[in-house]
DNA sequence: TATTGTTATACTCTATAACTATA
DNA sequence: TATAGTTATAGAGTATAACAATA
């Protein structure tokens, strides 16, 4: 357990950000777990961006691509967002032509989402960047301590 | 390692979100990740909003009480806050009263910032909800494991 | 009447440009 | 000229309310 102390002078009026005390910041969880957020989505934006993926379009192209038919209604759940707010999303997804809306057979007011060829072929460029970005991410982790992380994730959230 | 395939049932057009495939998104570090902070962030505005303090908030209180005279810039750079978006709130803050500007002698563009009295007590009342707010947003992990996504999460920081 | 999807809209958070004052 | 702080403002993300179509 590394619990370096990032600070070692005597407290002055005149601090710069190389010497501050941050220990209580550092032992606080949800704060450090808005700073790895943060790390995460600017470099999922290096790493994607010439796909034009960010990470909400592909969470939902991940969850069309392994439950085809799903409503948004589901979709939105999963993925913590307002339905109001993913629809904007599906409008600009579909109208680039990488999803598509059916209207189910059983109850009309539900709506299937498909992924389009288009729409599959881009997510599986992107899984290809998933495995090297993920990586660089962790990077000063062991493949076990990697793990690890991801299965404390998982099992502090109710999914 | 805990692993539990959230899925059983076969895919079918008909989606509900108790029957979807997420397996690709819980081995998504990223998103689990963004799930976690909303669920610190949601937590956290139960926790402490009787005394009006925000994620953001408590942690300029933190850094100020640790490092008083810490200039604006300093915290904005360790916050992860743009300068000008962080004096807003600073101006909140300094006209409710909870902390002082002061301009340094040596140089007097720079501004050193300090907690008055007022801002000082509430801080310690939030000290006070820190403790059994973390153990609740942490409550399926043991201490160790506790400790060792914290480790985990400070290592892959540049803090 | 209740539910699914949708639109419109407001609010918060975040980002950029430009200005003031000191150095 | 460069830097610290500040203001103004625009943009992205997120929230609620209300409506249409269907059950």
């Amino acid at each position: 357990m590394s619990s370096k102390a990032l600070r070692l002078g005597a407290k002055s009026a005149q601090q710069s950000e190389t010497s501050l005390d941050l220990r209580a910041l550092q032992r606080t969880p949800g704060f450090m777990l808005r700073l790895a957020q943060l790390k995460f989505f600017e470099g999922f934006y290096e790493e994607f961006a010439a796909l034009g993926l960010t990470p909400a379009t592909y969470a939902i192209f991940v969850v069309i691509h392994d439950n085809p038919g799903v409503p948004p209604s589901s979709l939105a759940s999963v993925l913590r967002l307002r339905l109001p707010n993913l629809i904007k999303i599906l409008n600009e997804l579909e109208s680039s032509g990488f999803i598509k809306r059916n209207r189910s057979k059983s109850d009309r007011r539900a709506v299937e989402l498909m992924l389009t060829p288009k729409g599959a072929k881009l997510i599986a460029e992107g899984a290809r960047l998933t495995q090297p970005y993920n990586e660089r991410m962790l990077a000063p982790l062991s493949e076990a301590e990697q793990r690890m992380l991801l299965d404390l994730l998982n099992r502090i959230l109710p999914l």
